[in-house]
DNA sequence: ACCCAGGCGACGA
DNA sequence: TCGTCGCATGGG
């Protein structure tokens, strides 16, 4: 017998010049894109957000349930934005599970349009080993230095209003390998310049190979990125949390470390933990929303 | 002007 | 192993 199936994977179409995804949950752009987890975008004077990633330069909108990709493929679409935007996931059944706790139920409700994006894991690795000792505006305003500096011009159309920093890719590990700490001086990156060539030369010479640490045992996956001098328990957890799709993983910063303290005793309700990288992203945008103040 | 930030490494006890 | 301190810089 017939009966119509509840649509979970999100549809695709081409239309015109651009990619419409209808479908799409627990989606919220200005949630997701400017909540702290990656620095690289830009709210438009029209509602819409610019951003570049593996590479590629992307205007995206969103209504209710629907994604727009602008000037953008199909093909683009399966081979970056549908992974990045991590729209296979059901972000829906994973609020669900973690429902129950009121404190933390408090914080869906300011965070529940965040995902978590699958970035390119040695953007998160640098971008992390920068947040260091950090505030997010700053963050972003080095890696802007450090893209516009370094980086290879983006592999798609851009548009006339584009912001500089956004033309770029983010600068390979190769690239920056070969840079010095003096050449890194325009950046500003303060002390943390040679913890990103150090990073740089680990990766580029193959003692490190991020791939890898996809899937091997997390403590391996941790160890292995803390032999980079400048990356110690927090950046290697948003590494690999950010960029290598390890949702298990639980970075502590200044906020999560005062909400964990003030508003959950130390420790996450146990049906959140498989998600506590989700979660955390969650907590984290509620305690900034509301400067938690201990 | 002042405080502090999505921490970490070095150092001393 | 654990607490403390300096670090470069600049946004709020």
């Amino acid at each position: 017998m017939l009966h119509v199936e509840k649509i979970k994977r999100p549809q695709a179409v081409q239309s015109g010049g651009n990619v419409i995804i209808s479908g799409v949950r627990c989606l919220d752009l200005a949630q997701t894109l400017d909540c702290g987890q990656a620095f690289r975008w830009t709210l438009l004077s029209d509602g819409r957000w610019r951003g570049t990633a593996y590479g590629r330069l992307l205007t995206v909108g969103a209504a209710p349930g629907i994604l727009t990709l602008y000037d953008t493929t199909l093909a683009e679409y399966e081979e970056i934005w549908r992974s990045y935007f991590d729209l296979d996931r059901d972000y829906t059944a994973i609020l669900t599970a973690v429902q129950g706790d009121p404190v933390l139920d408090t914080a869906l409700e300011f965070a529940d349009g965040i995902r978590i994006l699958r970035q390119e894991p040695w953007e998160a690795l640098c971008s992390f080993i920068i947040s260091q000792n950090n505030h997010v505006p700053r963050i972003k305003g080095i890696i802007e230095r450090l893209c516009i500096r370094f980086g290879r011009p983006v592999d798609s159309p851009v548009p006339e209003d584009t912001p500089e920093a956004l033309r770029s890719a983010f600068p390979s590990a190769d690239d920056l390998a070969r840079r010095t700490v003096d050449e890194l001086a325009p950046v500003r990156a303060g002390f943390r310049a040679k913890y990103i060539l150090d990073a740089a030369r680990k990766i580029a010479g193959g003692q490190i190979v991020l791939e890898q640490l996809f899937c091997i045992p997390l403590d391996d996956a941790r160890r292995k990125l803390m032999e980079i001098n400048g990356v110690g328990p927090k950046v290697a957890e948003c590494a690999l949390l950010f960029g290598m799709g390890r949702i298990e993983c639980f970075p502590r910063d200044v906020w999560i470390k005062r909400a964990m303290e003030l508003l959950f005793d130390g420790a996450l309700p146990e049906a959140a933990l498989p998600y506590a990288g989700i979660v955390q992203q969650y907590i984290f945008h509620y305690a900034r929303m509301t400067k938690l103040k201990l």
